[in-house]
DNA sequence: TTATTACTGTGAAATATTTCACAGTATAAA
DNA sequence: TTTATACTGTGAAATATTTCACAGTAATAA
């Protein structure tokens, strides 16, 4: 049976909240515990597991550091994953620096702009190229995932120009929507439908 | 009934849509239009607003404008939401200068970091204050959503001072997870996850 | 050793959500 | 006026997801 993206999307945050668990040195984890920390029920991450063809301890619960190895490896989650910046204006260069991917996986490679100035003025480790190097690059360096932090208007051609290339995944911070072939994973970060969302939420008292 | 928070995600989307399209003058937009536009289906958009009491016209479709207008009352779109930013760092002050949330209805009226420093350094039109002043500041001037872009080590304490200055909804960027009373509304940005969310997807086949 | 406890694993029931099928409706063309 | 067309609205079916109930299991205490 095919996956699940609700199970996807908790098993991603259960690895989350696992690293943090073997920071502590805490051993075993249980299913009450997870599902706090998910905002979920103990059924349910217990259903996600057991379907996964992850086991339990009878009363100790799931052993942290086997629980997050197998996720690693059910999901591509161990291992290095290479992704650019596409738009390099307040938005993109705060994400060039954010330390978080780099320490989760996600190294940051290359940066692009349309702009020669700004390539120019910045100051960061990572190499920033002319957009127009964008296809090459990507091949070059076997980069994998895309962000896009451009304005909207350019949005779908950097898109374009991102599946041409052979990207896997595309991450969309523009508040434009997107049209990518069905093989290409993407997800929008649209920070105004998120605000959209929580107004709207406690305008019919529903609870996300 | 309960609306549930999907439906509530589709119409944000859609409220948004509807925007382009009333740019574009037109007039009239089906339910198969839209579901292309928000990676859904037609009977289900259909269901989605026949469940809102919100009707169509054979043959014509949906009039733009007045679902525009119902979805904006519904889901007290319309009007504006006073919002706060909570750390002014690389992400924050990005944020703090975000266009799209004033023209979208969200107005960002103040900004708080600890660094006494950070807020005399800043350049902006908007408000920033020492984060001390955060409830004061927020009962004051009747904020109603918090934004959260403080490391992660200082995210629940800064949540748990928006809780008690009577905050609405919070919007967290920090890759840390809140705790938060069941009245708030809530939602995670969390960046890394949304990346290690691409990746799984890819790993597994599924189609977000 | 036995009893107790704190867990997991999982069928079955309940619930939520999506899809289907098609009658109903308004417009435009003939 | 009639017919064709391009839609909506919705009950019923199908599917997906969550919840429940409880047997099974391993550790600990007595």
């Amino acid at each position: 049976m095919k996956i699940s993206t609700k199970i996807i999307e908790r098993m991603c945050r259960m690895f989350s909240h696992l690293d943090i668990l073997s920071k502590e040195n805490k051993p075993y984890v249980s299913s009450k515990e997870l599902a706090f920390a998910l905002g979920a029920t103990d059924y349910t991450i217990r259903k996600d597991l057991s379907f996964l063809g992850i086991i339990g301890y009878g009363r100790k619960g799931y052993e942290v550091l086997g629980l997050k190895r197998e996720l690693a490896k059910k999901f591509h989650l161990g291992h290095k994953h290479r992704a650019c910046i596409i738009g390099l204006g307040r938005l993109g260069t705060a994400l060039l620096d954010y330390e978080k991917f780099q320490e989760e996986g996600f190294e940051i490679v290359a940066g692009f702009d349309k702009s020669t100035n700004k390539i120019e003025r910045i100051r960061t480790n990572i190499d920033v190229y002319t957009i127009d190097r964008l296809k090459p690059i990507i091949k070059e360096r076997n980069i994998e995932l895309g962000i896009i932090a451009v304005p909207a208007a350019f949005a779908q051609e950097v898109a374009d120009n991102l599946v041409e290339s052979g990207i896997k995944g595309i991450l969309n911070f523009s508040p434009a929507k997107l049209i990518v072939p069905k093989d290409i994973m993407y997800q929008d970060m649209d920070f105004t439908n998120a605000l959209r969302f929580i107004a709207a939420c406690f305008a019919t008292q529903a609870k996300p």
